[in-house]
DNA sequence: TGGTGCAAATTGGCAAAACCAATTAATATA
DNA sequence: TATATTAATTGGTTTTGCCAATTTGCACCA
């Protein structure tokens, strides 16, 4: 792809000396025209790299003086560290009190909606789309905004680390029909407006999902060990001496 | 401040000329050249002022077609209404849980650090900054970053909707004691590392802040009819006609 | 010797002109 | 009428030039 313009391959290879430590946070760029020499573009070009670094808060200009990089906070959201455990766990929570909250306020709409999601959860067709859309359904029908925010921002969470991506991804596709089950339960606890059982519903569901997340990443924590195992054995065998 | 350069200005305007309507999403701005004449600048800035925008994500330019306004979906997260009975009530169920798991998670540093918040809430000497730091500290205590993650995210909430900060510090400095006490249950809740104790004690809390607010809630209703009444009042009275 | 002030070099800000390439619209032709 | 060709439009980039603010260095003076 170089339909790119040419600034923003600047800005790519600023941002990547930046990031690596060559440019450290408080120190001085090159100045515009030594910068167009070394990247053999023109000064007008380097001038729009550094304001579209500018407009991204990596760097300040400062008139007649030079551009100087600033360290970035905005990174902060991404720090914090959070496994597909915890994240389970904290949707198992905060989604068993909103399916609890849901069962007084549910409209029969959103019933009817919940069931279609079911129906194309049992035809195999866009099961996640489904999935994602069940959860949705339900948090909108607790009437409280908050509610509905918190969950979405747990399954924004979801959504950017890959590496909760993965593991939902190795789990979810496993056990569709256990899925289904658990939906089915939790969509009669809401029809019968039942808190208790649609708390409880919710709660098991997680915890299905948890006990898989645990198979598989003992499962996986074996394989290594196994891996490690093969590496060494490989390192002292003897193999090769005896035939 | 002139300091700002040019191109901020061409920005600013463009900007204000998209928000109010002038350039709706999906239509194509004016050429640069254009644009240089009407804003009396040369083209490099207008071309500045356009790659900041686009940068921004305001406008997306097609080369050899035209920059394109497309419309901002960031600002559609801050635009979820909620009132403070939503956020309560979410940070009940919520927090609620939070205590619940960090009863059973929580540390002897932990509960002393909570300790001093009391009696610095005691002491009446920024209690706001107190009472927050008494949540984060239980939040934290869960071990799950999920967790703590979606309880920083209502206190966001709460510190970014004005309409809610007021309602709040309306709420807050008239009853400390009532905080103080609900506090302090909760703390023991926690110490005996009781979860359901801990998590009705913050239920309580909670319940108490959602009272106190629909209280000033109604008197604020009150108020408004009366002005309105006197207002009306005002309208067909005869006062100044009978002497 | 040390401090002060002025001047030159540095550096970013802006403008103008020119050319290119891609797209789009108009037009002419089959 | 449909299609192909052409011309105009539009953004992309470079070059050049000058300006203004800042910084730097040096000379001069105390």
């Amino acid at each position: 792809m170089k339909n790119k313009r040419m600034f923003w391959n600047i800005v790519e290879k600023i941002e990547t000396l930046i990031d690596s430590g060559a440019y450290p946070p408080g120190s001085r760029l090159p100045p515009e025209r030594e910068l167009a020499e070394t990247y053999l573009v023109s000064r007008p070009t380097i001038r729009e790299a550094i304001i579209a670094l500018e407009v991204r808060q990596r760097v300040e200009v400062k008139t007649s003086s030079g551009v100087y990089v600033l360290e970035m906070k905005g990174a902060k959201q991404d720090s914090r560290p959070c496994s597909a455990f915890e994240l389970t766990q904290a949707r198992a929570l905060v989604e068993g009190e909103a399916a609890a909250l849901a069962a007084v306020t549910i409209t029969e709409a959103e019933l009817a909606k919940l069931k279609l999601t079911l129906e194309a959860m049992q035809k195999g067709i866009n099961a996640d789309q489904a999935d994602r859309e069940f959860h949705i359904i339900i948090s909108n029908a607790t009437r409280n905004n908050a509610v509905v925010l918190a969950v979405e921002n747990l399954w924004k969470l979801r959504d950017t680390r890959d590496e909760i991506k993965n593991a939902y991804k190795n789990v979810c596709s496993q056990s569709d029909s256990d899925r289904l089950d658990e939906h089915t339960r939790i969509y009669n606890a809401l029809k019968n407006k039942d808190s208790q059982a649609a708390r409880s519903a919710m709660h098991h569901h997680f915890n299905r999902l948890i006990n898989a997340l645990f198979a598989v990443s003992e499962a996986k924590a074996l394989e290594e060990v196994k891996r490690k195992s093969n590496e060494t054995r490989g390192l002292y065998s003897l193999n090769h001496l005896v035939n």
